[in-house]
DNA sequence: GTGAAAGCGCTAACAG
DNA sequence: CTGTTAGCGCTTTCAC
C-alpha cells in the first residue's frame, strides 16, 4: 500500500548520473542538453517530486506564506485570503492558514507555531501591537500587514484599502442627507476610520456616539442594541465591518426602528446579501480579495525593495438604506 | 536582524548532555527527574523550539492537516474550515489551505503539492472521482471526506450532513403546503440530493425541474433564471446552498415573481443573513463548523480504527419564504 | 539513564 | 559539465 516514492538518488542513479546534476537539471541550473534530457525522461518515468523536506531542511526554511486572520467565517477575510490563494496558487507555494480571534496572544502562539514550521513569509491582519509583532520581526520573518496596520510598526510594508477616504465619503454622504447625530459601530483595530470619522464629522463629531464591539456576534449586537437605546436622537450610524451592519439591522428592527426611515445606515463592506436585505444596503466596498493578492505578492518579492505599503480604493454603493433625516 | 534560532545541539552542549537526551526530554522519553529538570530550564532559557524541519525529515513525513475546499469565499466552507482550525489548533497542527474551485484538475495539482510538502493528512470537499483520488490514497494519504463523499469511493471515512433527510423534509415541507411542481437548484456534486429529491417527490418527481449549475455565480444566476422562465407553473424551489438561494431570489425578483406568493423557497444551509432577507428565508440548517470538526478529528485519529462515516443531522428552519401554493 | 552515531532528501561548495 | 561530499536538525537504534 504505502508506497515509498522515488528521491532524488533513485534518478540519479536510473540515469546515472550523480544526484548532484539531478538537483542542477531540476532547479535550472547548467548541464549537457543530453544529461538534462535523460534526467528529465527518467524522472518522469519514475514519477519523481522532490521532497519539500528534504529542501526545506537544506535551506533552513519551509517556504509557503503563512496567512493569520482574525476569523476565516467573515466573508471579507475569506475574499482576502481567497486572493492571498489565488497569488500563492501562481506562485506554487502553499498557504499554512491560521485564525487569531482577534486575540494577540492567540496571534502570538500562530507565530510561535510558523516559526517553528520554518514558514519565513507571513500575511497578517494584526491583533497585537508592536510588542507582539517585534520578535517576530527580529526572528528574520518576512512580514506584510493586510487590512489594518499594527500599531507602532511603521517598517511593516502594508496594504489597506483607503478607509480614511471611505469614512470621509460616508459621512459626507450622510451629513448631505441632513444627518447631524452619526454613530459609529465599530470593530478591533479599527483606530484608523475612528479617527477618520471624527475628524470628517469636524463640529458634528461626539465622541459619546463611537462604540467599539469586540469580535463576537453577541457583544456586537449588544453594542448596536445599547447605542441605538442610549440615543435616541441618532439618526444615522456607519457599521464598520458587515457584521456589525447585520447586527445594526437586527437591532434596530428589535427596536422597531425603520431603515432608512428613522435610521440610516452604511456599512463597511460590500457583501451579496447586501442587495437581498430589506432595505438593500448602501455600502463602502472594499477591494477584499485584492488586497489579499497584493499582499502575497509583496511578501513573495521578498528580496526586491519592496513599497513600504499600498492604499486600495474604496467605492460608496448607495442602496436603499439611507434616507433625509427624520423631522425631528 | 535574522538570529539564528537555537538548535537541539546548543540546548545540549548548554545542558552538559548529549542531543539525545535532550530529545528524549522534549519528547516525554525517559530521564532522571534531575537532568529533565535542567534540561528544560536551559531549553527555556535559551527560548529552544524544535524545528519541525529536521523532524519532518528524520520522520519523512510533515504533519499538519491538508484542506482542500472547493472555494473559500462561501460561507458554508468558511465554517467548515472554521472547524478544521479549531481542531488542528486543539491538536497543535498547522493547516494547509487550497481550493479547488470544483476543477478536479485543480484539486489534483493541489493534491500533488501536499505530497511534495509531505503533508500525510487531508480533509477534502471531493471534487474528482474515484480517477483522481485512487493514486493519492495508495501514496499513503490518510483521507478524510467532509461534506460530500467521492464517487467509487467507500473506502474513505466521510462526515455528511444528513442531506436525504434534509431534502425529504424539504419536500415534505413544500408538498405540505401543496406545491405540485417543485424544483431542484443544485451546483456541483449533489447527486445525493438530487436522487433523494426525486425519490421524495414520488410520482410528483419531474427530472426537467432539476437543474445543476457550475460554481460560479453567474452560471448559478443563469440557472436560476433559465428555470424559472422555462416552467411557469413551477411554485416551488429548493435551492443547494446559500449561493443558489441567493440568486434564486435575485433571479425571482428579476421576473417579477413575488417570494413566497409566487414562488415559495427553501435554501440549503442556514447563514446569518437568511433572516435578513425580504422575506426571511426558510433553511435547511447545516452544522457545517461540526463536519469540519469532526473531519479533522476523524483525520487525526489515523491509529485507531476510524469510523466508516459520520452522519450529522440537518434542520428545517420555517422563516417567511414559502406560502401556500398560489391559485392556479 | 545516557551518549555516540547514523541517516532522512536535498543543495551547495569544491574538485576534477 | 559533472561527481563527491558535507551537513541542515532531528529522532532513533545501539552500546555502554
Amino acid at each position: 500500500m504505502n508506497v515509498r516514492r522515488a528521491t532524488i538518488k533513485d534518478v540519479a542513479e536510473a540515469a546515472g548520473v550523480g544526484v548532484a546534476t539531478v538537483s542542477r537539471v531540476l532547479s535550472g541550473g547548467s548541464a549537457s542538453p543530453e544529461t538534462r534530457e535523460r534526467v528529465l525522461a527518467v524522472a518522469t518515468q519514475l514519477d519523481y517530486r522532490p521532497s519539500a523536506l528534504g529542501r526545506n531542511l537544506r535551506q533552513q526554511r519551509a517556504g509557503g506564506i503563512g496567512l493569520l486572520l482574525p476569523d476565516i467565517t467573515d466573508s471579507f477575510y475569506g475574499r482576502l485570503a481567497d486572493g492571498v490563494l489565488s497569488c500563492a496558487r501562481a506562485a506554487g507555494e502553499p498557504v499554512v492558514l491560521g485564525t487569531t480571534g482577534d486575540d494577540p496572544e492567540r496571534e502570538a502562539d500562530q507565530i510561535g507555531m510558523l516559526l517553528e514550521q520554518g514558514v519565513e513569509r507571513v500575511v497578517a491582519v494584526p491583533t497585537g501591537d508592536a510588542e507582539v509583532w517585534a520578535p517576530t520581526l527580529r526572528a528574520g520573518l518576512t512580514t506584510v500587514f493586510a487590512h489594518r496596520s499594527a500599531p507602532g510598526h511603521g517598517g511593516v510594508p502594508t496594504v489597506l484599502a483607503d478607509d480614511r477616504g471611505g469614512v470621509r465619503t460616508a459621512v459626507d454622504y450622510l451629513t448631505g442627507l441632513g444627518h447631524r447625530h452619526i454613530a459609529y459601530l465599530g470593530g478591533p483595530g479599527q483606530e484608523q476610520r475612528v479617527s477618520a470619522f471624527l475628524e470628517a464629522l469636524g463640529a458634528l463629531a461626539d465622541p459619546d456616539l463611537v462604540v467599539s464591539a469586540r469580535g463576537s456576534r453577541d457583544s456586537a449586537y449588544a453594542a448596536a442594541a445599547g447605542l441605538f437605546q442610549r440615543r435616541p436622537d441618532l439618526t444615522a450610524v456607519l457599521a464598520g465591518g458587515n457584521l456589525l451592519g447585520e447586527v445594526a439591522v437586527l437591532a434596530a428592527r428589535e427596536l422597531d426602528l425603520r431603515v432608512p426611515k428613522d435610521l440610516s445606515l452604511v456599512m463597511f463592506d460590500d457583501v451579496p446579501w447586501a442587495e437581498l436585505c430589506a432595505p438593500p444596503l448602501t455600502v463602502i466596498a472594499q477591494p477584499a480579495e485584492d488586497i489579499g493578492y497584493r499582499a502575497a505578492e509583496l511578501v513573495l518579492r521578498a528580496g526586491g525593495r519592496r513599497p513600504r505599503g499600498v492604499l486600495l480604493p474604496t467605492e460608496l454603493i448607495v442602496r436603499g438604506s439611507c434616507g433625509p433625516r427624520r423631522a425631528p
